[in-house]
DNA sequence: TAATAATATTTTGTAGACAATCTAAACTGA
DNA sequence: TCAGTTTAGATTGTCTACAAAATATTATTA
């Protein structure tokens, strides 16, 4: 695994991006220890640049740092994945707000399609569990993106993005429910299309709150099996 | 000005807590070029560590870097002001929302007399709005404290909270109106006492919202100040 | 054998030197 | 005088080497 050799960008730069996916794919599971050495020879770049890359993904949260102990993938446990989501609730909430105000009519008519090219996958019942997941994580983009606050945009697609990405592969996968996943969506969009800022915003916040729940009790039985993951390939 | 000297720490972490305050308190203004030679002098440190303390700080935005030219503090215009503020709405009304469901007696006591000692400092009218200011981030503060959601103080306390001192020491003063900000503190104090989570919520977000008004009318006629300071005080 | 102490090895922290890039100043030509 | 080019200076980017700390290993003793 070499850098994504862009053409001439710094390499710190680079770094910063094949870390960050490497973790929020899960390549570099949650927990594991970030060996400065040996990430340095992987990626073939001393240890100067690489110790800003992990840095800054310190100050992003996805690693977290022990002085003369190095550095570590954070780990979400079941009470820190479900913590993330009452942010999330708050956050999206406040986005599809926003939104109901903002978006453009061609904005709105592209999610409709888009939300139409849902409902044929998940009919086609091909629709592995995937699609449907990639498809939420999708729209909830779009509602974001149409919020026009670029502080909201940043936080939620994000930090916020890369942990919720992070737990999902983290986890086993989740028996979504994707039909009612796909009502609620058409239901806030068409909030949006009316400009009903408060029920945009209720709507969501039910929306995300459900699939708390929903996480919260697939978590509840192996609440064990949230422990640090140690020396999985660092 | 030198690094405060504490005992074991690592001159990175003794960087971005210094850096943090600099910037923070408007010692280093919004928009000045970091020059890193100068910086390292200052604080007696090689450029390694002082690198590594930038980055940080541009993970969590406090700073922007661009490859080959170096990394600036953050300027906030008032429309990213008021996005902050929007922000801030959302997640300190759930905040408020939780503090509601989990905040002790013990603490909504202290509470109570905190806001008591800010009404004598209004009334003594001795009240410098520093005072009035800072009672007010700390009556956010402990209530942001109270709602036992990590990721949510983190954000709120970390993040949002520096951008919101920074614009206070970048701005010029506000001509704040404390009594009526503190008769709205006492309501939504008073709303979490009784475990009202929903008016909790709907209290503070009207009370953030209404500082954000504030804030627009404000920064409306001197909209051309907010250019970018350039060159002041590296 | 188990627990503790001492040593060795690995890993992180820091500094300084060199290379690449950008900025700005000086120069040339019209 | 002004535009464009070139050169000089300063700044950022990267690497290697060394110092300090932590972890792992071995040795010693009860």
């Amino acid at each position: 695994m070499r850098l994504i050799e862009e053409e001439h960008r710094t390499l710190p730069g680079r770094l910063i991006d094949n870390l960050t996916h490497a973790i929020v794919s899960g390549d570099i599971p949650a927990g594991t220890k970030i060996s400065e050495s040996e990430l340095a020879t992987r990626y073939s770049v001393s240890r100067g640049p690489l110790r800003e890359a992990i840095r800054l993904l310190e100050g992003r949260g996805l690693v977290c740092h022990i002085p003369h102990a190095g550095a570590r993938v954070i780990t979400l446990n079941r009470n820190e994945v479900l913590e993330v989501y009452t942010v999330r609730e708050a956050l999206e909430g406040m986005a599809a707000r926003l939104s109901a105000q903002h978006m453009s009519h061609r904005e709105i008519d592209e999610l409709r399609i888009l939300l139409d090219k849902h409902e044929v996958a998940i009919n086609r019942a091909d629709g592995r569990e995937y699609f449907q997941d990639e498809g939420d994580l999708d729209f909830h983009f779009r509602i974001v993106q149409g919020c026009e606050n670029e502080k909201l945009i940043n936080l939620l697609c994000g930090e916020l993005y890369h942990l919720v990405r992070m737990y999902r592969y983290q986890s086993s996968r989740i028996a979504s429910r994707p039909q009612k996943a796909l009502a609620q969506h058409r239901q806030i969009l068409e909030s949006i299309a009316v400009r009903d800022e408060e029920l945009a915003e209720i709507l969501m916040r039910r929306h995300i709150s459900g699939a708390q729940k929903n996480i919260g009790l697939q978590l509840e039985n192996k609440k064990g099996s949230n422990a640090i993951i140690e020396e999985k390939q660092t």
